[in-house]
DNA sequence: TGTACATCAGTGAACGCGCGTTCACTGATGTAC
DNA sequence: TGTACATCAGTGAACGCGCGTTCACTGATGTAC
């Protein structure tokens, strides 16, 4: 049999992620550095001295939104870079995984661009740390391909963050063409952010020249 | 001789301009949408009320910040793409313009990373409206190079785009490289952002093989 | 140049409101025996 | 299984405070004649 949590910590939990849902939900519309622990409790429906029992201030929540929204997406990242196919295969695929995780969870994104250079430091270090990490992971994803001969580790890990943030610009992008019916948009995103992607390729295909 | 203002017209505009400094000063530390009006009028030491003599709200005052940031940097970025010599050379000066840009006006550089993304829908619409002006002034530059031959205006646009959002991004990493005896990490991104911008230029040169 | 009136940038009191934080509490859940 | 006590997530009242906005005002500057 599972390992069940007592009552209490389930409900704790419940309870917890409640706040995290409503702020993530407050932030569509404003940045962590003005939203209010009374608005999330407000929201939730929880007495506002209850936000206390699950974070010390709402950048403590931030920081664990930082975790929602990114500490998932490794493994993703990695698949997507390691790949195989030809170039503009691989390319394409990338481009309509963003687009699916960016349908699937705008929220995350729009927070995680919003605060990356945002009002609040604690949040902003989580954040590049966790970009940090996934510079590095695709720098060993990158080392393992056959074109990674002869390149630096230094030149790698380069293109490998001019990646990251290629990825990150593109999910942004996708997140100003939500809306229903900008198909059109979205699909002229799909295209900038393709030629992009196939500029930074033929770029890295002819960096040993 | 030249043209003065009154008297009233000319102290009016002086104390606008402590407004938007002393604001520009609170942003390092906050994001706009958390920046309170009694905070701007304290640190300039007007009446709360005489804010309402110059801007509707304080997200009035971040969109006339935008055109401060932004509005006189494009000549500069015009010249900054259509300078000659080789590429290497062009690149090294492109990096160091933006090194002393940063330098010499990190608040406004802050302030427009923080606020392309941030809570505050009118400012983020007219810094996108500025970047975008400044893609299309880039492209018409690009335009004017031989190496331009054979290529559609959408790709120049697509290339113009990623070479300003790059120039962002350039100018983000020296804004955390800027405190005194930080020079090896100014190094560092001198570095990077050139071999970034190099990686660009190869994928440009052989774009149309 | 001088006078009489208009303009308007900045003032200061007042308002109602929501904020973050403290505190002692309650009552369901957990634990020891 | 039942009982007696401990834990602790969530409560609700209270606090002092700074907020944005209104309003009638003042007095220096501007303008018409």
């Amino acid at each position: 049999m599972s390992h069940t949590l007592g009552i209490r910590q389930a409900q704790k939990q419940k309870t917890r992620q409640a706040l995290l849902d409503a702020a993530l939900g407050l932030l569509e519309e404003q940045s962590l550095s003005s939203l209010g622990l009374r608005e999330v409790t407000r929201a939730v429906g929880v007495a506002p001295t209850a936000f206390y029992r699950h974070f010390r201030s709402t950048a403590d929540l931030g920081v664990a939104l930082v975790e929602e929204a990114l500490g998932s997406l490794h493994p993703m990242i990695r698949t997507t870079v390691s790949a195989d196919g030809d170039p503009d295969e691989r390319i394409a695929r990338a481009v309509e995984l963003i687009a699916g995780h960016v349908s699937a969870h705008p929220a995350h994104v729009r927070f995680i661009a919003r605060e990356r250079h945002g009002g609040v430091q604690p949040v902003r270090e989580a954040i590049q740390q966790q970009l940090a990490r996934f510079g590095e992971e695709v720098q060993h994803e990158l080392a393992k391909d056959p074109m990674a001969e002869g390149w630096s580790d230094d030149d790698l890990l380069m293109l490998a963050n001019l990646y990251v943030d290629q990825m990150l610009m593109t999910a942004s992008l996708f997140l100003d063409a939500l809306e229903e019916g900008a198909e059109e948009q979205r699909a002229q995103v799909v295209r900038i952010a393709t030629r992009r992607m196939r500029l930074i390729s033929i770029g890295r295909r002819h960096w040993l020249d």
